[in-house]
RNA sequence: GCGUCGGUGGCGGAGCGGUCAAUCGCACUUGACUGUAAAUCAAGCGCCCUUGUGGCUACGCAGGUUCAAAUCCUGCCCGACGCA
């Protein structure tokens, strides 16, 4: 080890989450905490400032479309993707892997990683493992044609590695495949067994020591590979884990918690992608440390705000009197500054400060959110701390 | 006063004898969004119901022609422009 330290500085009692510190290259984490996704090198239509005065402590990129635009050697001339962007703390970037799933099977099949209940009756194998002409897996890696302009690129193992060096954030993944929750099991297995190959070939091609490198755990929703995947990337000494895949909505929690018991405690976990409230507080409980998630900047942009109180679409008509904050109390520097009817007619008008003011927001709500659950697990209030917060939450 | 063009659903604007309850855009309503191809996407949008190759009322108003009219004819009302 070396690039990162992590320490356990709280447990939570009858269950496997904790409070712990992360100390990276360019600064502190204090965990469990809410990662901001910064696909492109930006978290879509806020500055790194806000990113930071929000209260973010973090921030993830994608080695895939920062390899497509503007390239790493961009990045690695500009010293990085934190100089790069003028973000001076902590960053960490995807391998890519999701993007075998995103540009792969979930195209056009209206599928998300987080099979729900309602779309479990749909053709659950039924050409499952097919994905789209954007990407075509092999044992060696991935082939992707670019979805800029069609042209065709090859992704390996190494070639994620070496653009994670080149890009250059504080914790970087292995290259994995991301499989759709449809998958027969078959087929699983023989995702699963590849991306433990591929495992051990990311962590082979890793040379910068002032990054950390997480192995992924995947095996869908099966248990039992869960537990085969959790045990094997536990097996090789990665800095950390990243918890990635689809999973059935209603056994998730278990998933991770089968998984999180695996892992080695003192080393910290990363839930790769999953950031809606309810999964957040489970996740917490099951021992996760981070989280990142495109959901709160993204359903921003489409109008959906986040409350205490759940979600509300502030495109609806109903706010368009209401001149008062989004969030009675909220510290954030929308609800600080604007009312509903403001951001109501921004988002009508689709004037830009609508999405930027919705983004911060949204990100200051569940960042801070995840901050009340460490708090909570330090002063041993978790478990009424989750109650009270989901009751009010999921009561609308 | 004469002439020309035009009056279609909340708005703009198609249609110009049947397949039109009426293309399309906007607006509106609802829903989706979980390691970001997303400032995106999907559905609905005359009224009624036993929800159907269902009924009813509709394309300025009133008549007429036709098996059939938003579409053709006549009159009236209204608007724009031109000429007096």
């Amino acid at each position: 080890m070396g690039a990162i330290t992590f320490s356990i500085e709280k447990r939570l009692k009858g269950a496997l989450g904790r409070a712990g510190i992360l100390t990276t290259p360019h600064g502190v984490v204090r965990t469990p905490a809410f990662v901001p996704v910064g696909t492109l090198a930006t978290v879509k239509s806020i500055t790194p400032e806000e990113v930071k005065a929000l209260g973010a402590q973090i921030v993830l990129a994608n080695t895939y479309h920062l390899y497509l635009q503007p390239g790493e050697a961009i990045m690695a001339k500009a010293g990085g993707v934190g100089k790069f962007m003028h973000y001076s703390g902590p960053t960490m970037t995807d391998s890519g892997g999701f993007q075998v799933f995103s540009l792969g099977f979930a195209r056009g099949h209206g599928i998300t990683k987080v099979l729900k209940e309602e779309k479990a009756h749909v053709q659950r194998d039924e050409a499952a493992s097919e994905h789209s002409k954007l990407v075509r897996v092999d044992e060696d890696g991935v082939t992707f044609l670019s979805h800029i302009d069609g042209s065709t690129h090859r992704f390996t193992p190494e070639r994620s590695i070496e653009m994670q060096e080149n890009i250059g954030a504080d914790i970087i993944f292995a290259f994995d495949e991301c499989t759709s929750p449809l998958l027969s099991r078959e087929k699983m297995e023989a995702s699963l067994a590849r991306t433990h190959r591929w495992a051990q070939r990311s962590f082979d091609a890793h040379t910068r020591k002032d990054q950390a490198l997480f192995g992924i755990v995947q095996g869908g929703r099966y248990p039992d590979l869960r537990k085969q995947s959790a045990e094997y990337i536990a097996s090789i000494d990665f800095d950390g884990f990243g918890i990635g895949g689809s999973f059935d909505k209603e056994d998730m929690t278990t998933i991770v918690g089968l998984v999180n018991k695996i892992l080695p405690e003192e080393k910290p976990r990363h839930m790769l992608g999953i950031g809606e409230i309810e999964d957040l507080f489970e996740g917490v409980e099951q021992g996760i440390d981070l989280f990142d998630c495109a959901h709160p900047t993204r359903i921003a942009r489409n109008g959906t705000i986040l409350t205490a109180h759940g979600k509300r679409d502030i495109l609806k008509a109903e706010h368009r009197e209401k001149f008062e904050p989004i969030e009675e109390g909220c510290g954030c520097y929308t609800c600080t500054n604007y009312t509903k009817a403001y951001l109501h007619h921004l988002f009508k008008a689709k004037e830009l400060l609508g999405y930027r003011l919705a983004t911060i927001h949204n990100l200051y709500f569940i960042v801070h959110l995840v901050d009340a659950m460490r708090a909570a697990i330090i002063d041993d209030s978790f478990f009424d701390f989750k109650k009270e917060f989901l009751a009010i939450y999921q009561a609308g």
